[in-house]
DNA sequence: TCCAATCGTCGAACCGGTTCGAATGGCGTG
DNA sequence: CACGCCATTCGAACCGGTTCGACGATTGGA
């Protein structure tokens, strides 16, 4: 391996002055500068980045943790996965990856070993059990989830409250009166996934005030449970007009159970999810939306978490940011069918 | 950050006993070692990798070098990633993940710069340009994808072309005479996905010997083109009475299709795929299918890796490792409807 | 003409570990 | 009692960078 002691001597100089030719933080004569510069060049020298973070104490790396729990559907979490990843690479930051039962170990190894400057942990539950761990490390973290303690950290999730509101003011304007909304698993609620909560009490409050009938209910997260499931409610509620899912695995297995009792969407039945732009996509989910814009939280955290690293401000006040609802339109919100 | 120093001097001895002690290296006395295992618990010592890294020239990090393409499934992709870091934290080793579009330059990166002790590429074309970096950073290397040149590298994959025998055997086993296969998007082709030539192949040999029709197609690669596509070679090749998929996008859309012209599986149309165990679980897809088994492939992958980066074998013989297909029986396979 | 300021460069220390050679002390043995 | 051996421990060097203080050579101003 070369190192800068090999183009120190290839150029003639000493060794702090190939550093200085490297970094400019010295005034370095042209000529030397070009020579270290050639010499770097030609013998293909690459800084060893264990030294530079030795020294410098900083790796440019950063922490991803993220966890794909049983009852969760995995390919929405890569698409977090994939805004940090792509926003980090931007920034000039790699990503140390740990998918890893033991999140709290994980993080532990990550920061006390300083392998990484900041972490930004995914989905965060209510009582996230990596949060006191982040406290103690003293690195900088950005949470994708929002935790009932948010102190120390810059928090990013979406408003699921208002998405909650936004979906059954949208079906109540079309003239829906009888709305069922199939929420995540129980499981994903008891193990601190309080997002569904606000997603569910928004919902209840809007209809509430406009009087109209929301009946909920926490769907199963694996195939093909939540197929028979969602067509077991669709017998039971036969006054059901409109369906909300804050459900992927439910938004999937929907089309098969649609297209098993001949119903159209939205003639026979108006359907509004929650899932991503990409997901949409790549699996032709035929519902409009709330966009959960999985790429945008994930960019905003290591955005602020990069800001954080290289303005060292602990000091700086800490963020919670609620990104607004916004619905996608696929069509599949109509008035209600005419008895 | 507290340091082997700190530890040394709360248990009152110089930083290399310290040292030893840890490592086990030389024999310490009982009562050192437990003085220093008990300064160490007490300060919360963690030894700093990048220090470590520099001396021992190991970095116990694996770079993990993916790439999601416009054309490719991204959840397929997903279930190899998962594998690798799953083997990875077992075998003690943290992944540093690239994805990047510039995959050469994110492999010198991290070769160069010495932050992994090897690396792992997913989804390696015929002629990947990785691979001559690759040979050039003096790091071990593992392959998930066979290229045409397998030299210094550990190589592992599907069997593609006994995929296609397999398949197509299976076929012909229950009485089908004409088949359809969809291949992946050309642009995959194009891109040097060989494997879907093996397949594509290996199935052609097999019907020619049995003296059956194929035909060969490929396939869009996403929604809902895919779907539409399926459909009009439906109704182009009435007489096909069996369908196989290399083609996850293909395999997520079919149910739609399917329902859409009231074809029963596998009453009125046979189907065999080729996805793994989690694609069928996750999106509740109902066909028999040859396991890709992203899982085993990075798990390979990773075990031959870390054997290579710690017993120092650049010299032991580098293998080519194709896994043999197996295919999971979901009831999609039946004989050809009487007509 | 002399002194001070500036420019460009070098040597040395340091980051936090690991490891080699040597020093110390206790023990058994001839 | 002298010797050597072994078990322990220490000091120092090293990994490959960065950075501070110092120094010689110019240059400018008084």
């Amino acid at each position: 391996m070369v190192t800068i002691t090999d183009v120190a001597r290839a150029a003639g100089v000493s060794r702090s002055t190939a550093s200085y030719a490297f970094s400019g933080r010295r005034t370095i004569s042209t000529v030397v500068r070009d020579r270290v510069a050639a010499a770097a060049h030609d013998l293909g020298y690459t800084p060893n980045a264990g030294a530079r973070a030795l020294k410098t104490s900083r790796t440019h790396v950063i922490g991803l943790l993220a966890q794909f729990l049983p009852d969760e559907f995995a390919p929405a979490m890569l698409q977090y996965m994939l805004g940090v990843s792509d926003t980090a690479r931007d920034l000039g930051y790699d990503i140390l990856l740990a998918i890893d039962d033991d999140g709290v170990g994980a993080l532990r190894r990550l920061t006390s070993s300083r392998m990484v400057d900041g972490v930004v942990l995914l989905n965060v539950a209510e009582d996230d059990p990596r949060l006191p761990a982040l406290r103690a490390a003293h690195q900088p973290g950005a949470l994708v989830g929002l935790p009932r303690d948010c102190r120390g950290v810059d928090v990013f999730d979406l408003d699921f409250a208002e998405a909650g509101r936004l979906m059954v003011d949208r079906l109540v304007r079309q003239g829906h009166r009888e709305i069922l909304l199939v929420s995540q698993s129980e499981d994903v609620v008891a193990r601190g996934g309080a997002y569904v909560w606000r997603h569910q009490e928004g919902a209840l409050e809007r209809a509430a005030r406009h009087g109209v009938q929301l009946t909920c209910v926490f769907g199963a997260s694996a195939q093909p449970e939540i197929g028979h499931q969602l067509d077991r409610l669709l017998t039971d509620h036969p006054g059901v007009t409109a369906l909300m899912l804050n459900n992927e695995a439910a938004a999937a297995a929907l089309p098969g159970v649609l297209g098993g009792r001949g119903l159209r969407v939205p003639e026979d039945l108006s359907v509004v999810g929650r899932y991503s732009r990409e997901l949409a996509e790549t699996f032709a989910l035929p519902f409009s939306a709330v966009e959960s814009a999985p790429d945008v939280l994930g960019r905003m955290a290591v955005e602020q978490l990069v800001r954080r690293i290289e303005r060292r401000g602990p000091d700086e006040p800490h963020t919670v940011r609620l990104v607004a609802p916004t619905l996608v339109d696929r069509g599949s919100i109509g008035p209600p069918p005419t008895p």
